[in-house]
DNA sequence: GTGAAAGCGCTAACAA
DNA sequence: TTGTTAGCGCTTTCAC
């Protein structure tokens, strides 16, 4: 790579130029050399190496009208997001897949519901494509919001909003949730376990919904008073676990809406010398890295592919983006999830 | 805000021809309205209002030369940046302060070795007018590869490489790690601790060294058997209680690079029956939530403000942007810390 | 297959 | 103070 006086850029003309060709020659070669004489392809690909040449992403969008870059929105005003991996392992996901296609990663975070209208005029601002965004509440107005600002977008998660019927669905990615939670239910049921207690996310997040109708879908006859709800943090859960064995002491088994729960309740059980899995067995759910593998015992519980989940909705995008015809409109896709069977159950 | 059909985009020319006057007037409303008359000022006002007109940025920025975007590069192979909030903490402050000044936040993730060509083409190419960066390993090429690019750079975290003399020094914003250490050891000192031991983090990290080079600012006649390696993670703090305690069963304190390992540490010592603080004092390092308040017992460590220190990298990259003369290189900021005493110490 | 030329929407001299 | 005009660097018809 030629070392340049800082700052200075040649421009296609210069390329030209130097290849002894048209501007329009040397741009075709630039963007992929299609019907452009092979000695030619070559003389301007030796120009662009030989003068370093980068295309300038402003004036190319200015003439096509297509800016390579995506936003990510993440609406969690909450302090979730510090402390759970959810979210880095998405967008880790997403940034592969993106950039394996030359584009762009612009990061929205929302800090607040006055933030919506700087959102929204971004999103309408044509400086992105497309939107990715992650929608966990029931009440999100993120699915609104980037319908009207019109540009295509793909959900994490399955937004809360039930779609008026005209309206088209929102198209999002979304791990198995209550499959997996009626996996890991079975599981304990076919283990013997009789009293199945659980502990629930908010019940304004789709997965924590999800996750219960899952539990419920299999131990159709539930008692009430085998469920509490936890914020799917590890003290909601271990709060949740206190109540539980406050209520029904003689449960012996818990399904869990997520690991970090899951390790709250754990860490009761064990201060109280309840036996895991012996007394009671427990299952959780997210297969969260390095959470499950280090509790005490180590936790069985549901695995779902978050970096994928996270793949994939930069892949539904940018399908829909693509202008050569197939460019349709994006389905929702829902991800496999699988029982891992550690010692807690 | 105008509903249009989507995908409509008014310009500044219809703007002015709405308002009566030229492109350029309107263009000078838009962009603050010096040296406008007051009533022009509201006709074209009142025009971008009807109309909804947003300013079309790739044409803006093939003029202006400025892109309005910052690049965060993040270069964690590791797992550590899945299981650890401090990233998350950092653009959280970054993305505030960005956003307080109308500036993109573009991510970009280095998944390997191979993606170093990728990230200096990007930042050469005029995609982004600045950019911030964490060099966390002391032979990190990233300060290389920005200087390479030549656009300016504000790293979190005091890059491992020693400047060439008459090298430009590499600005960078850093937690007085080495300050903090020495009080939390002094702390412990005052207790009245005799064989105060410390669980230091990859050595690799500078502030794992500046951490463990404070530790021995106070105790100057260091005894080696007393200080273990850990790797910054909850186990690897729990391996290295254990070999301390192996090595030096009479220790009666013991500092630890961070909270994580503090955590792995307090887990061993419990399950040892070992009282802390009675028989071990313990203190961490960073104040991570929710960490340090929920171990048992609670930790007590050294405050460190990492959103803050976000807020003041983008503060410092702006302020070298700022082509308004003064524009001057930015410094380096060393911010400050605060011992938080809870009951672990 | 290749080149000439128009124009994307905007800002910044320069004139008026 | 306001308007006119010349590009910024690129892609894309349209001739050749």
């Amino acid at each position: 790579m030629p070392e340049q006086s800082p700052g200075y850029r040649p421009t296609l003309e210069a390329v030209a130029a130097r290849a002894g060709v048209s501007r329009a020659t040397a741009s075709r070669v630039v963007n992929g050399g299609d019907g452009v004489r092979k000695p030619l392809v070559d003389k301007v690909l030796r120009a662009v190496e030989e003068l370093g040449y980068v295309p300038n992403h402003a004036a190319r969008t200015l003439v096509t009208r297509r800016t390579g870059a995506v936003a990510v929105v993440i609406a969690e005003p909450e302090v979730r997001i510090f402390s759970d991996p959810f979210f880095s392992q998405q967008i880790r996901g997403i940034s592969k897949e993106l950039t394996a296609h030359d584009t762009q990663l612009v990061l929205l975070l929302v800090e607040g519901p006055g933030d919506f209208d700087r959102i929204t005029r971004y999103l309408s601002g044509g400086h992105v494509d497309g939107a990715l965004a992650f929608s966990l509440h029931t009440d999100d107005p993120l699915p609104a919001i980037t319908r009207r600002a019109g540009i295509p977008t793909v959900f994490g998660g399955r937004p809360g909003w039930t779609t008026d019927p005209g309206e088209r669905a929102v198209p999002y990615v979304d791990a198995d949730n209550r499959g997996g939670a009626r996996v890991a239910v079975q599981y304990l049921r076919d283990l013997g376990r009789e009293r199945i207690a659980h502990i629930g996310g908010p019940p304004d997040q789709t997965s924590a919904m999800d996750r219960l109708d899952g539990y419920r879908d299999v131990l159709l006859d539930m008692d009430p008073t085998l469920v509490a709800e936890g914020a799917f943090t590890v003290e909601s859960g271990a709060r949740a676990m206190a109540e539980l064995l406050e209520r029904r002491p003689d449960l012996d088994a818990v399904f869990v809406a997520n690991d970090l729960m899951a390790s709250g309740a754990l860490r009761v059980l064990r201060d109280r010398g309840i036996a895991v899995p012996g007394q009671v067995a427990v299952v959780g759910f997210d297969d969260m890295d390095p959470v499950a593998k280090e509790t005490d015992p180590p936790l069985t519980t549901v695995n779902q592919d978050i970096e994928g989940q996270g793949r994939l909705m930069a892949k539904l995008l940018l399908r829909s983006l693509d202008r050569t015809g197939n460019g349709a409109a994006p389905d929702s896709v829902i991800t496999p999830t699988t029982l891992v069977r550690r010692a807690s159950a």
